[in-house]
RNA sequence: GCGGGUAUAGCUCAAUGGUAGAGCCCUGGCCUUCCAAGCCAGAAAUGCGGGUUCGAUUCCCGCUACCCGCUCCA
């Protein structure tokens, strides 16, 4: 295998030629931080989309208690705007927290904010203010925003100033009244979302790791504050054992628990799902996905107003009339629990996963160059990508040993049976060792072989992309084949 | 945002102040009874914009993108 700082741009050579990844707008020379997926590439991210709404929600039995759990609990899913009401972004936090007017040092490379130079030091001469000392040299105060703005309605003017949403989530929090009120839901429950987000990133970087248009699957899940810890542990370890499944080995795949030095001001636990990506350094680890305890922030906040912390209280913040800042919504988010006849609100899970982010782990960890030993038994170097079955963008391969004795017939006839159900692919070009390469650079698992047997038994070849090993079957159970080996985990 | 590097075909690389080559891949054909065989034919490139020059892919400037290191960060 390559050196580790060389396999991301084997990975990124090989998205580029099989179709994986492209980068955005390149006939234009590209634009920094979007990128485009192509052919294998769309299908691969529908397949983690679709593995993930699959074993999360779909699939998920609301009336069963998961092992150890005090209770089952409900699973529905949303899919809601990108462009929300203005004032979620300011209730949230997110318009301050992403939102600054900075200077910058051109002589020290220092920012600071704006609104913060009178309490500031200049790094070189701590003892006076930026700006101040002899070498300063400060930029005006520049507006930074890691939210995109954009205008509502045709006419530009700041009264119809929003935003390109930064994270999914309020959109579940928004929609936490009209949930309760049509799903029949009751605590504990969650409520899943897939869907893009942007943030105007300042260094995009690392091929699609940090991107300013990705995807998010997000689930905000409601449970009694009493209960939460419980809760919170549970979707920790399910969420890591969710990579698992999907072929992310052990070593490079971790969860981090954060310190307490290191929660957000609303978080009572939180961990992180990281993957050793072969672009960052040595031991080092990216964030695939975060597991975070919010407590009661988010409904409160879309209540009363943006939330600050004093002391161990978060209060609504306000502005110099007494008033919240940042007014919330003003409805009640409360909810009313029938069993112990009390009106409490509830605590928040929130497992928030990264669509591109996993897709470009299942892709380096998938990498692999091997040798296979030819016809004279000589190894000849071979690129595959080992990627999950439900997650391969070609489920299998049909091939006719040879474009003759009536082989491309039966083949077609096999193919155009699995074509009904699953993407596969036919192909009678080139010898077919060349045809088992190109499946294994795509990462199809499985290639069938229609040869001279076949027309005399009806028996085909199945060939393994890992092992590369071969077994016959009856072409009649080629389609049971598939379906086990492509079952849902 | 700062500094350094890079930019030639889908990929990996050559070359040149004067017609831009190759290998792989890809397409069509021949051949071929299981792991990148062979033969024939074909498609395909100097990131974008300026400048110098008779002529720029080559030299200079700017921009963009990507990589590396800082900075920042959910």
């Amino acid at each position: 295998m390559p050196e580790k700082n060389e396999l991301m741009e084997r990975v990124a050579s090989l998205s580029k030629r099989r179709g994986f990844i492209f980068p955005s707008s390149e006939i234009y020379g590209g634009i920094g931080g979007f990128w485009d997926y192509g052919p294998l590439g769309v299908e691969l991210k529908r397949n983690v989309r679709e593995a993930w709404w699959q074993d999360m929600v779909r699939g998920h039995d609301d009336t069963t208690p998961p092992p150890g759990m005090p209770s089952p609990y409900a699973m529905v899913g949303v899919e809601t705007s990108i462009v929300m009401h203005p004032q979620v972004w300011k209730a949230s936090g997110h318009y301050d927290l992403f939102h600054d007017m900075l200077v910058d040092c051109r002589h020290c490379k220092a920012r600071f904010r704006a609104d913060q130079l009178a309490t500031s030091q200049c790094p070189e001469k701590p003892s006076k203010r930026p700006g101040e000392h002899t070498t300063c040299d400060l930029t005006e105060p520049r507006e930074f925003n890691l939210m995109f703005k954009t205008y509502v309605g045709a006419l530009v003017d700041p009264e119809s100033e929003a935003y390109l949403r930064p994270e999914t989530a309020q959109g579940m929090f928004t929609n936490f009244k009209n949930v309760l009120a049509t799903a029949r839901v009751k605590l504990p429950f969650g409520i899943a979302q897939i869907g893009k987000s942007f943030r105007n990133e300042i260094t995009p970087r690392y091929f699609t790791y940090r991107s300013r248009e990705f995807e998010q699957m997000e689930i905000e899940f409601f449970c009694r504050p009493v209960e939460s810890r419980l809760w919170y542990e549970y979707w920790r370890d399910r969420r890591f054992r969710w990579y698992v499944s999907l072929g992310l080995s052990g070593e490079r795949l971790r969860l981090r628990e954060h310190g307490r030095e290191e929660l957000s001001h609303y978080s009572c636990g939180t961990a992180d799902i990281e993957y050793a990506f072969p672009f960052l350094p040595a031991g080092e680890f990216g964030e695939l996905e975060g597991i975070a305890h919010r407590g009661d922030f988010d409904l409160r906040s879309h209540m009363e107003g943006k939330l600050v912390r004093r002391g161990e209280e978060l209060v609504v913040e306000t502005g110099p009339d007494g008033k919240p800042r940042y007014p919330g919504s003003g409805k009640d988010l409360s909810y009313f629990d029938e069993e112990t006849k009390e009106r409490l609100i509830p605590h928040v899970i929130e497992p928030s996963a990264g669509v591109d982010r996993s897709l470009l782990a299942f892709l380096c960890e998938a990498y692999a160059e091997d040798a296979i030993p030819d016809e004279n038994g000589i190894p000849q170097p071979r690129v595959v990508l080992k990627l999950h079955p439900r997650l391969a963008p070609i489920k299998a391969a049909v091939f006719p040993l040879l474009r003759k004795e009536g082989m491309p017939e039966v083949a077609l006839d096999l193919y155009r049976e699995l074509r009904k159900r699953w993407n596969v692919d036919y192909d009678d070009r080139g010898s077919i060792g060349r045809r088992y390469r190109r499946q294994d650079e795509s990462g199809t698992p499985f290639c069938f072989t229609v040869d001279g047997q076949t027309i005399a038994d009806g028996t085909v070849t199945v060939r393994d992309r890992d092992t590369t090993v071969q077994e016959r079957i009856p072409m009649t159970a080629v389609a049971p084949f598939l379906q086990e080996r492509l079952a849902t985990g």
